[in-house]
Order: structure tokens, then C-alpha cells, then sequence
RNA sequence: GCGCGCUUAGCUCAGUGGUAGAGCGCUUGCUUCACACGCAAGAAGUCAGAGGUUCGAACCCUCUAGCGCGCACCA
């Protein structure tokens, strides 16, 4: 057995245990198993990213999982990989390339940007992955899987080519959110509202066989008027009633478009008038589309307004032309007024822009079995933890939408669907499915194809590529090979943030019932996992959202180097409650490190007093050792609800409380009497305790700090092998005879509390010894009598029930009965002292007198200071004793 | 507008029908033979407010207020 160091280095002792890990392959899962399987698959973080502290607490709860179910025989699968993510990656390297190169993509070409990409991501994609291993997460690496991955793609594909055949994908001409930044179209859920301060404009336009007569329509969208064709009103609206039917005239380019009655208009809002402009609202399309209104699109791809025929606003940008829009119609005395409005304005979750309703040509799925997607959650055959999540998923998938999968970006799995013109009468350069998606484009007129490989000569490809989410939903089961999906699909947990609820679980869930990779065709075998756990969401101290661009989000790894890999776990578990938010606090993660070295440091004293043993037999046991054991039974049990019910944070301050209160604090400071007693054999059972619960906590407390407690699993001798595939410890059967001394033991910690505060209260420094007596008529007690001397750090602990004390001896009573504090007060030492304290215990006298009216508090019956409550005795007690010091000096 | 959370010590949060808890911070004492990343003691709370159920409510029910989130609306 090596001597353990004074400090705890996690620095040197983690990565040491990790690299032997990989080099044991003990996280290696094979499918030829035996044992029961526990899998997880890890959300694939995007290849660009970087270890931030919500991927630490998600992948430190799958590793608590992972290595639990390894402790309990179960033949373990954690599989990881990364996510093409491909906006996001495409945007960064297209920033890379713009900074260090100053090209842009369309320099390059399509070709050699996807080059460029991948010689990137080469370089520097993937940091996450060791940033990951760092953190002592127990992943399968040799099954690391990539969403770009060939297989993987081809088996998007398939999917793609699949759902089109059972009419589920289509292409059509519908209203999509653009993303003028990213240039591409994205779906509802990318999309978040934000509440954005503006104006509404009050615009006034011409009733056309009324000259002089103004409609006036209330807009925030000024720089859509060009777009307009038509007003709309509702039907049942007095106001308006006569209008229906007739024209008025847009104000630019002044042009005459219908008034007509929709059951759609709010007649509260603005005016009760809404101008309708199909090609770049949502509503409005919709309107547009049951009065047969003309589209006219006046924006670019890249939200510039394109309108020759308002020279002032053709070319700007769309908020330049917002605020020139309303000019111009100001300087023609169409402008009625313009009041202050505040508004929800859909943002590109990505880029952070307002997004463009548009009509555009897209790639959709209609959801497949949705229904069933509802049902398995609802009847729990998955469950969600917490479950209040269950509400979220199941109000979505009752508004579901139709999903639009096609994306204008370059990096990701192209859609293989196939073009060919039928004849010449397409003008060149426009794409059927391309980013340039102008209304009116004939798509009628060319020839479709969906399958994998080119239909042959003359067909060419679509430039778009799939949402990425179109290639994660599959991720539960094409990260699988045949055999490996046999063993271990379902997935038995599911850990992620509650964020990606719609973008993947959900998805995800849909996926499998609607591919079946299962064994059987049974519900049962399909869904991707038993259980959802959503994690907490990771917030500052102000409890803003850690971002980059905030600089609120602490690096991980700095962390680590500060606190330690099992710190760094420990802390943020410890703090991280289900399903709410985490107010992070760097503190917490030193606590986790503290933690670590007390852990260390009892060790050590344990290792100081000879070697452990893994097989000590536990007999001739102590209260104490009764006690601690029958703590760690509950422990043990509270442990196992905490697993069973995903509280994570339960498990992880059950576990400090115990090694810290029950442990150290009481226990090994009780069983020092033993520890360093002459008698062999009761010092032999007292480390035989040590060594039994020290073997149970390292055990207990491994999933979570995987790496100390193998150092001490190891140093110690704690056991066989490895401490990964050590059995959890079981609950230890105690007879009732002797759990019945759990309440003198209680009894004996109460007194040893109560006996320490008297001497506080009488100003013994706790490095001298002080003098007690103890009046109980409890038997036995004299065995206890050195450890409670101990624990009260007394020179002498006097036992007599009948013990005499004089006035104003400070007492206090316990379960035990009364315990005195025997002050032998030697005047000449103590005159100095208590000459300065006089004048502050008249004061304090003065205030105890005050709070208690007229009745002087020394003339109290003492019967009624047993029956008051422990708080106010010892109040009654301190007073006592600085009423006798002040009577002894005057 | 609909739905979901939250409100407990100065701070961050546990608790869940039966005497209000932890860590940090604060006060006091202590380098006592594992640990100052420590030990011991202490102060500190109208458990958001109002009703109700109950022998008993921080906990269950109803309402109110404030905060946060999701969805919808968003001319």
C-alpha cells in the first residue's frame, strides 16, 4: 500500500486513471454480452463547439449513469459522436475563411468549399471530444459516430427517399421563415419571438370612387406597401360594411387593389383594417389566397427591398426602407400619424436576425405517427423525468406543423431528388429548387425524381441540403450497427436539455416508431428510449443564460484545472435540481473540491493506522459503529430513490452529508477512543467499521467522482480490480437489539452538543480542556465515558446522577438528563478578564431583563427551564452564567 | 389569451401534513496528534399574501400578486 500524499492532486491522479481506462477498453461494450444491457446514446454536440458547462452537467449525468449500471453487472453501451450542425459549422467557417482568407463560399464554389469544410473540421472540429475525456465520461470512443459519416448519410437519404414514397415529404410553394442572413429557410422551430419596440403607422389610403374619402390602414410594415393587393376588413365591421366589394388606391406605386370582408381580421386592432400583402406575411397569404389575390414579392433573398417602381426605397435595406417608407408617404400626406407599438418579431435562433415570411419553394414532411408519438408518452411506455414536461410535448405535437426540411446551405446531406427540364422553355440560371426562389417560377415544367444515385445524363441534383435535425432524429439507431441494435436499442435513457424537447426528442420518438429498427415490430421494442431526463438549464448568478457573447459562461476545463474533474462533477451536481433552472456559482464547484480533499484526508487518517482491509468481519461493534452503519442503510435507500427518480442533486448531498456529518464528523471522531485504544481487538473493529463504510462510500460515490475513488479504491485496497465493476453496496442486516442503542447514541451526540455550547458560552477556548459532570440515570454509560470525554475534548467527564453542584453552575438538559459545566474559576487569573467583560454583561443583563418585563430573570423556577424549549435554555443558561461571574466579582 | 414552473435565512437552494434545514456569507473561539479546502459554537426565517380543508399546513385545495419559461397572437 503506497502512502497517500498530504494533498489530493487531481491533476495528476485523473488523467492517469482515464488513460488506463482507455487502455483496459473497461468502456467498451460488447454485444455478445450476457448481461442485461444499459445504453445511452450522447446528443451529438456540434463539431464545432467547445465544452461549456451544460454539456459538463448532461454528460456527467449520463457518465453517473453509465457507470452505475456498470457497478450493477450490466453489459454498459454509452455511445458518442458529433453533429455536422450544418448552418452553424458552415457560418463559422465561412467567417474563418472571411477573416484569414477574405473569400467568401461563392469565391470557392460549391466544391471547394465543402473541401474547405472538412479540411477545417479536421483541423479544428472535434475539441469537444477531448474536453469530454477530461471529464472522465466513459463513452464507447471506439464507436464514435459522425452524422456525416458514410453510412449515416446514406441512411438519410434513405429515410428521405422512403417518406417521399409514402407522400410524406413533398415539395411545394408555401410560406417558410427566411433567414435573410444565413439566406436560407428554416422551420417553426428555429424560429423565436422576441418583443421588438416600434411604430404603427397609420396609412391612409384612397377610396378609389370617393376621391378625397382615405381608408386608413394600421401597419408596422410601412415598407411593404409595394406589396399590397388588397385591404381587408371584417365583415361584421360597420365601420366598413359599405367598402367591401370596392377598390382603393395603394399608395405607391399607387394602384387600385379590392376591399374585402375576412372573418380573419381583428376589428380592435389599429383601425379594423389590415392591408394585405400575401408574398410576405403569413396571414396575409392566407387571406390572399381565399380572395384570389395577386403575390408580389418586393424583397431580395438578403432582405433588400426590390421595387423599381419606388426608386427611393429599391435596393435599401428592409428597416433603412421601413423608416424612408414612412417619409415618403408623410411627405405625400398619406401618413396619418404613427403612435409607439410593441410587438412580437419571430428572430433566426441562429443568426439573430428578424426572419421573412416567404413564399418559397421548400421541401416538407408531414409528421409521421404523430398519434402514436403522443400515446407512448402518455402511457408512460417512455417516461419523461420530471414530468411536467409531458404537457410541453403534448401541446406541440397537438399544433404540429408540417416540417420544412430544406435548407439553402451547402454543408450537409444534400436532398437527392433529381431535376430535368422537359423542354427549352425554362430560362437558364434559374434553379428549380435553389436559393433563388422568385414567384412565378414554372416548376411545372421539369421532371422530378427522388432516389439515391443520378437518374442519369441530364439530371442534376438539388443544391439544398436537409435540416440537420432531419439527420439527428435518426440518431437513436443508425449510430447502431445490426448486432449492437439487437442488444442495445431501445436506448434505456435519454439525458438532454428540455430546449431540444421539439428539434429532437420528440422527433427522435417519431422516428422510431415510423422505422421500427427494432427487433420485433412491437411499440415497445421501437421507441429510441425508456426514459427522458431533462436536465436543468445552467444560468449566472444573475440568472442570465450563459452565452458567448455575455462572457458569462466560465470555460469548463478552466474549472477543471482550478477544482478537478470530481469537483467540477460534484459541485454542479450536487446544486443541479430537476427541472429548474441552475443558478451557477463558482463556489459551489470549490465546494465540490473541498469535498474531494475531505474524502482524501479521512482516508488518510484511515491508511495511518495500518492497512484496510477489504474482508474485515464486523463484530464486537460500538454504538457508534452501530449508528454509523445504520446511517448508511438509509443512505443507501435514499440513494436508490434518488436513482430511480433522476434526483440526482439528492443523491449527490445525501452522499456529502453522510461522509461529512455522519462519517467524520461523528463517527471517526467517536471511534478514535478504539482507534487509539490499547485493546487490540477493539481497535481492530473500529477500523473494520472505518474500512467497511469507507469501502461502501468510495463505492456509493464513484459514478459521480470517478476518479478520486478509484485512486482510494486503489490505495487503500479497498477491493479486487478496478472500483468500476464493483458491486453498489448492499444494505447491512442489524439486529434490533442492537439498533435499539441508536437512541442512547443519539442521546450521547445530543449531551456532547449541548456540553460544548456551555463551554462556548463560558468562553473555554476549545483548545483547553474543560471540567463536566453529568447527572443521567441512563445504565451502561460508564463504557461511554472516555469517548465522551473525548468528543466534549474535557479533562474529566464526572458520572453521578447525584451530583452536587454549586449555584450557577451552567446546565443544560438532554435525553441523557443534565450536563454540567464544572468552572473552577481561580480569581487571580480570572479578575483581568472579568473586569473587562463587567460592563458588557450589566448591558446584556439590562436587554435579558427588558425582553422579559419586570420578572428578574434568576428568579425562574427551574422547573420551567426544563420545559422551555432548547433554544431558550441555552439562553437562560449563558444568563446564568453571567449573572454568577457578575455576582462573584461585585 | 392558453399552458407549465417558481416565490423558504443576507445569497444559492433542499424540504413536503407533525419541533423550519444545508452550503456560502456573518459572529465567536481554536494551528487540538486526517483535514484551515479544516474543527467547534452561535446569530439569522410573518416558509410571497389572503381564504379554506385538518386535531395540526411551508407542505393539500382556492384565489391574489410578483418573477421566469413555452405555445398562440403579433395589421
Amino acid at each position: 500500500m503506497a502512502e497517500l500524499s498530504k494533498t489530493y492532486d487531481p491533476k495528476t491522479v485523473e488523467p492517469k486513471w482515464y488513460q488506463r481506462w482507455i487502455d483496459n477498453h473497461d468502456f467498451e461494450a460488447d454485444a455478445n454480452s450476457k448481461k442485461k444491457p444499459f445504453s445511452i446514446v450522447m446528443p451529438p454536440p456540434n463539431i464545432t463547439g467547445v465544452l461549456t458547462l451544460g454539456h459538463v452537467l448532461n454528460n456527467s449525468i449520463q457518465d453517473i449513469l453509465a457507470r452505475r449500471a456498470r457497478m450493477q453487472g450490466l453489459e454498459v453501451l454509452w455511445l458518442p459522436g458529433m453533429d455536422h450542425a450544418g448552418i452553424g459549422t458552415q457560418t463559422a467557417v465561412e467567417k474563418w475563411l472571411k477573416k484569414n482568407e477574405g473569400v467568401t463560399r461563392h469565391d470557392l464554389g460549391r466544391e471547394k468549399f465543402l473541401q474547405r469544410v472538412l479540411e477545417w473540421q479536421d483541423k479544428h472540429g472535434g475539441i469537444i471530444i477531448q474536453q469530454l475525456k477530461r471529464l472522465g465520461c466513459s463513452c464507447d470512443w471506439s464507436r464514435q459516430r459522425y452524422t456525416m459519416d458514410e453510412s449515416y448519410a446514406r441512411a438519410v437519404a434513405e429515410v428521405f427517399v422512403d417518406l417521399y414514397k409514402k407522400d410524406l415529404i413533398y415539395r411545394g410553394r408555401r410560406m417558410i421563415n427566411w433567414d435573410p442572413a444565413a439566406q436560407t429557410a428554416l422551420s417553426d422551430e428555429e424560429v423565436v419571438n422576441k418583443p421588438q419596440r416600434g411604430n404603427l403607422y397609420y396609412v391612409r389610403y384612397e377610396i378609389v370612387d370617393q376621391p378625397g374619402k382615405f381608408l386608413e390602414v394600421a401597419t408596422t410594415r410601412p415598407e411593404t406597401i409595394m406589396a399590397d393587393t388588397g385591404v381587408a376588413v371584417h365583415p361584421k365591421d360597420k365601420r366598413y360594411v359599405d367598402l367591401v366589394g370596392k377598390e382603393v388606391w395603394r399608395p405607391m406605386p399607387r394602384e387600385k387593389i379590392p376591399v374585402v370582408a375576412d372573418d380573419a381580421i381583428d376589428p380592435e386592432f389599429g383601425t379594423g383594417v389590415l392591408k394585405v400583402t400575401p408574398a410576405h406575411d403569413k396571414l396575409d397569404f392566407e387571406i390572399g389566397q381565399r380572395h384570389k389575390m395577386a403575390v408580389i414579392d418586393v424583397l431580395t433573398p438578403d432582405g433588400k427591398i426590390n421595387c423599381p417602381a419606388v426608386p427611393e426605397l429599391h435596393g435599401l435595406d428592409r428597416f433603412e426602407a421601413r423608416k424612408k417608407a414612412a417619409e415618403l408617404l408623410e411627405a405625400r400626406g398619406l401618413l396619418a400619424k404613427a403612435e409607439p407599438h410593441e410587438n412580437n418579431v419571430g428572430f433566426s435562433d441562429r443568426s439573430d436576425v428578424p426572419i421573412e415570411p416567404r413564399l418559397s419553394e421548400q421541401w416538407f414532411l408531414k409528421y409521421p405517427k404523430t398519434k402514436e408519438a403522443l400515446a407512448v408518452v402518455k402511457r408512460h411506455i417512455i417516461r419523461f423525468y420530471p414530468k411536467h414536461w409531458e404537457k410541453v410535448y403534448e401541446q406541440w405535437i397537438n399544433n404540429i406543423q408540417d416540417w420544412c426540411i430544406s435548407r439553402q446551405v451547402w454543408w450537409g446531406h444534400r436532398i437527392p431528388a433529381w431535376y430535368r427540364r422537359n423542354s427549352g422553355t425554362v430560362e437558364a440560371g434559374v434553379s428549380p429548387a435553389g436559393k433563388e426562389k422568385q414567384p412565378g417560377t414554372a416548376a411545372a415544367t421539369e421532371e422530378v425524381r427522388v432516389q439515391i444515385g443520378s437518374p442519369g445524363e441530364g439530371w442534376r441534383r438539388d443544391d439544398d441540403t436537409l435540416d440537420t435535425w432531419f439527420s439527428s432524429w435518426l440518431w437513436a439507431f443508425e449510430t447502431m450497427d445490426e448486432k449492437t441494435r439487437k442488444k442495445f436499442y431501445p436506448t434505456s435513457a435519454l439525458v438532454t436539455g428540455p430546449d431540444i424537447i421539439f428539434f429532437w426528442v420528440a422527433r427522435m420518438i417519431f422516428a422510431g416508431l415510423e422505422f421500427k429498427p427494432g427487433k420485433t415490430k412491437k411499440i415497445e421494442d421501437n421507441i429510441p428510449f425508456h426514459d427522458v431526463f431533462f436536465t436543468s438549464i445552467i444560468r449566472d448568478k444573475q440568472g442570465r443564460k450563459m452565452s458567448k457573447s455575455l462572457g458569462n459562461s466560465p470555460d469548463p476545463l478552466d474549472l477543471i484545472d482550478k477544482y478537478g474533474a470530481d469537483g467540477l462533477r460534484f459541485g454542479l451536481l450536487r446544486i443541479a435540481p430537476s427541472g429548474q433552472d441552475i443558478r451557477f456559482d463558482e463556489k459551489q464547484i470549490e465546494e465540490g473540491r473541498n469535498f474531494a480533499t475531505k474524502l482524501w484526508n479521512v482516508s488518510r487518517f484511515r491508511q495511518m493506522h495500518g492497512p484496510s482491509s477489504a474482508e474485515s468481519k464486523l463484530e464486537n461493534l460500538s454504538i457508534y459503529a452501530i449508528e454509523v452503519l445504520a446511517r448508511l442503510n438509509e443512505t443507501i435507500d435514499s440513494i436508490e430513490r434518488g436513482y430511480r427518480d433522476y434526483e440526482f442533486n439528492q443523491i449527490a448531498q445525501r452522499l456529502y452529508d453522510f461522509i461529512w456529518s455522519d462519517y467524520c464528523d461523528w463517527f471517526v471522531e467517536a471511534a478514535k477512543t478504539e482507534i487509539f485504544s490499547e485493546d487490540e481487538s477493539r481497535k481492530k473493529s473500529a477500523l473494520a467499521v472505518m474500512d467497511y463504510v469507507l469501502s461502501a462510500i468510495v463505492r456509493l460515490l464513484h459514478p459521480f467522482m470517478p476518479h478520486i475513488t478509484e485512486e482510494l479504491w486503489s490505495l487503500l485496497g479497498l477491493g479486487e480490480g478496478s472500483i468500476q465493476f464493483a458491486t453498489p453496496p448492499k444494505k447491512i442486516a442489524l439486529k434490533d437489539v442492537d439498533l435499539a442503542k441508536r437512541k442512547l447514541v443519539a442521546a450521547i451526540y445530543e449531551t456532547v452538543q449541548a456540553g460544548r455550547n456551555l463551554r462556548a458560552l463560558a468562553k473555554i477556548p476549545s483548545n483547553q480542556k474543560a471540567k463536566y459532570a453529568l447527572r443521567s440515570n441512563q445504565k451502561g454509560l460508564e463504557s461511554e465515558q472516555e469517548t465522551i470525554t473525548r468528543l466534549l475534548n474535557a479533562s474529566e467527564v464526572i458520572l453521578d446522577p447525584k451530583f452536587q453542584s454549586g449555584a450557577g453552575t451552567p446546565i443544560a438538559t438532554t435525553a441523557l438528563g443534565e450536563i454540567l459545566l464544572i468552572v473552577d474559576v481561580d480569581l487571580s487569573a480570572e479578575r483581568e478578564r472579568l473586569d473587562k467583560e463587567i460592563a458588557k454583561v450589566e448591558a446584556d443583563l439590562r436587554i435579558v431583563e427588558s425582553k422579559l418585563g419586570n420578572k428578574s430573570f434568576v428568579d425562574r423556577a427551574p422547573r420551567d427551564v426544563v420545559e422551555l424549549n432548547r433554544h431558550r435554555q441555552k439562553n437562560y443558561t449563558e444568563q446564568l452564567a453571567k449573572l454568577n461571574e457578575a455576582r462573584a466579582k461585585l
